[in-house]
RNA sequence: GGGGGUGUAGCUCAGUUGGUUAGAGCGCCGGCCUGUCACGCCGGAGGCCGCGGGUUCGAGUCCCGUCACUCCCGCCA
């Protein structure tokens, strides 16, 4: 017999009845009842109990091991009487009678708890992931991960996509996020950068001819984490088709990410596609934001006119001096106590907003509230049309300069369908956001810059850069979103030298600027470039999504803590001396 | 860089208005238990209440500072 196994902990069955058979895996749970044991073997595959009794002389070596210790035990197969049956588990019908046991590996004292669903501090987690991974609810995150990647990978070829590889070290690029730099050996204070993307190594395979091609691509970014967001490093299911349209990338994605969610819904619903298209300047009003939450029936409204001249005179004056007012409907919120209102309020002005405003359309008709008051019959009838309103429900109004109306409005929808509890249940619902403007305006310095990605294909092309407006210029540039959280942004790329130096021109760079920073670009674009674009859905977002989780920790199997440290390995670490001078590196300041 | 939350036993947490010896569940150690499956019962050990300072007759509790973790803003495709 195999030294280790014959079968794994969750292959018994009552057809197993009667054969010798040898386990191996670690000790879940025991049941100790003095004179007889029973030990749930677990491995990756499922969990089978065992059971000895104190004829036999193994009896005390058992008792004395801990749980998370692995053994090997070998003995016969045993049906279970029907009242010892647990059917709770696949292997509940039939046991495991220990004849003989080794134990390959003991188990100290846990720091965390594996046989807890009930998950230990993030701290400890971290640094002791390898229990944290043992755990049943991790191990079904990470191998659901596998099985997402394995169905992207299945269904990208099968649209004709290649796989690729590009260089892990590579070149800074001054654009985007922070770079990860690495120190060359071989050229004194020369860097390496990690790639932030594989952007410009994907736009060359198209130049080279490659047509449709794909990677599971790591990505570094030295910036700060949030929930969603890794420090360091993530990956992308990055892609890029050559000789397409805007419409053909959509038509390429959406039956890969519509079929990834499909396959692992798990009975809940998924936007079929063509997912719906929303203009970027559409979001902007209706959500407040350019990766809206479909779920949310809420729709924003811009009720501006009805507070110009008004009686209510914070807003009529503040729409005087140019500000907005957007009006976020508030469904069934009428009948909700005083102290929800303040408490929203509240939460407003921590946002670091004026206030938040609102009207209460009372069951029994009237308006109440202290706009209400200050604001006559006909326009407060005019937003209650406007907004879409019926009596027991609330309005709150957002009232600002455009941008930060419109944020602080998507903020209040967001808020309000959590609060209200009105968001769509198990469902998963995707948009693309297109026309993204091409520039925006910097607000403190009044310069024109770039709003996404510098290489877009501005809509339009020349003729459009050449006119009058280029704040109204929008780009073949967009974003998929889903339940609210981005997925990706893509492009049609600008493969026109000359596009190219006009809209530099535009934020500011001269031809010589741009020829010496993107040199390797520009000149490829020079031997024949063929119209392309593509997109890159973030690989870490999907399988959140699908496993319900709100924190990307909970979906790679050994994440960096907060402050992008490794627990476990613990990096980033001091180097030494001789690793320093070998790649000519002094140490300015003191190690602490 | 800024703001919020948290920090009490190995783990998860409770701890009232500032009051006497800081608790629970799980885990650990010991004892009992031959059909359990989150086994049960009895007993025990285990605490720098993150750290430093202050107020007070008295601080886990209040104040100031600091550190750690976490969430958010900034930043980031």
């Amino acid at each position: 017999m195999h030294p280790y196994r014959s079968h794994s902990c969750g292959e018994l069955r009552p057809s197993h009845a009667g054969e010798q058979v040898r386990l191996s895996g670690w000790i879940h749970r025991k049941r100790d009842h003095g004179q007889l044991l029973f030990v749930d073997l677990r491995d990756t595959f499922g969990i089978t109990q065992c059971v000895i009794d104190v004829s036999s002389p193994l009896f005390p070596m058992l008792e004395e091991t801990r749980v998370e210790s692995v053994i090997t035990v070998t003995g016969p197969v045993v049906q279970r009487t029907p009242e010892t049956v647990n059917a709770a588990v696949p292997t509940g019908e039939v046991e495991v009678q220990i004849q003989e046991l080794t134990v390959q590996s003991r188990a100290e004292v846990l720091p965390l708890q594996v046989n807890s669903d009930e998950d230990a501090g993030e701290e400890t987690r971290l640094r002791y992931r390898y229990l944290d991974l043992r755990r049943e609810k991790m191990q079904a995150k990470i191998r659901l991960r596998g099985a997402v990647i394995n169905s992207i990978r299945r269904r990208m070829v099968e649209q004709g996509f290649q796989e690729f590889q590009t260089p892990i070290l590579t070149a800074s690029s001054p654009e985007g996020a922070r770079d990860y730099l690495v120190p060359s050996r071989l050229h004194p204070g020369k860097f390496y950068a990690l790639p932030q993307a594989p952007q410009m190594f994907k736009q060359l395979l198209m130049m080279a001819g490659f047509d449709r091609y794909f990677q599971i691509a790591p990505c570094f970014r030295d910036e700060d984490s949030r929930a969603d967001r890794s420090p360091g490093e993530f990956y992308q299911l990055d892609l890029e088709m050559s000789f397409v349209t805007q419409d053909d990338v959509f038509a390429a994605l959406e039956p890969v990410l519509g079929g990834v969610f499909e396959e692992f819904a798990e009975g809940r619903q998924v936007t079929a596609a063509p997912f719906p298209r929303i203009p970027f300047r559409e979001a902007m009003l209706k959500y407040g934001s350019d990766k809206p939450d479909l779920r949310n029936p809420i729709e924003i409204v811009d009720v501006t006119e009805s507070f110009r001249g008004s009686g209510f005179g914070i807003f009529a004056k503040a729409v005087e001096g140019g500000s907005v007012v957007r009006a976020i409907p508030a469904p069934g919120a009428g009948e909700r106590p005083r102290s929800f209102f303040d408490k929203l309020n509240d939460w407003a002005r921590s946002e670091g907003a004026a206030g938040l405003g609102y009207i209460i359309f009372a069951p029994d008709g009237t308006a109440k509230g202290p706009i209400a008051k200050n604001l006559d019959a006909e326009r407060t009838a005019q937003i209650k049309e406007a907004a879409g309103l019926r009596d027991g429900d609330a309005v709150f109004f957002s009232c600002d300069k455009a941008g930060a109306a419109a944020k602080l409005a998507g903020q209040v929808r967001n808020r309000l369908g959590d609060e209200l509890d009105i968001l769509e249940k198990d469902a998963f619902r995707f948009c693309w956001i297109v026309d993204y403007p091409m520039f925006e305006l910097d607000e403190d310095s009044g310069k024109i810059e770039f709003s996404h990605n510098p290489f877009s294909m501005p809509q339009g092309g020349m003729e459009a850069l050449d006119g009058k407006d280029p704040l109204g210029v929008l780009a073949y540039q967009y974003d998929i979103v889903c339940n609210g959280v981005e997925l990706s942004s893509g492009a049609i790329r600008n493969h026109l030298p000359e596009i190219m130096y006009k809209a530099f021109a535009i934020a500011g760079y001269n031809q010589e600027q741009v020829d010496a920073e993107f040199a390797g670009m520009i000149s490829a674009l020079k031997f024949g470039a063929p119209p392309h674009g593509g997109s890159a859905p973030g690989i870490d977002r999907i399988v959140m999504l699908l496993a319900d989780e709100p924190n990307i920790r909970e979906v790679v199997a050994f994440p960096m803590n907060q402050r992008a440290e490794d627990l476990m390995m613990q990096a980033p670490a001091a180097v030494s001396e001789r690793q320093l001078a070998e790649l000519h590196i002094k140490l300015d300041l003191p190690p602490e």
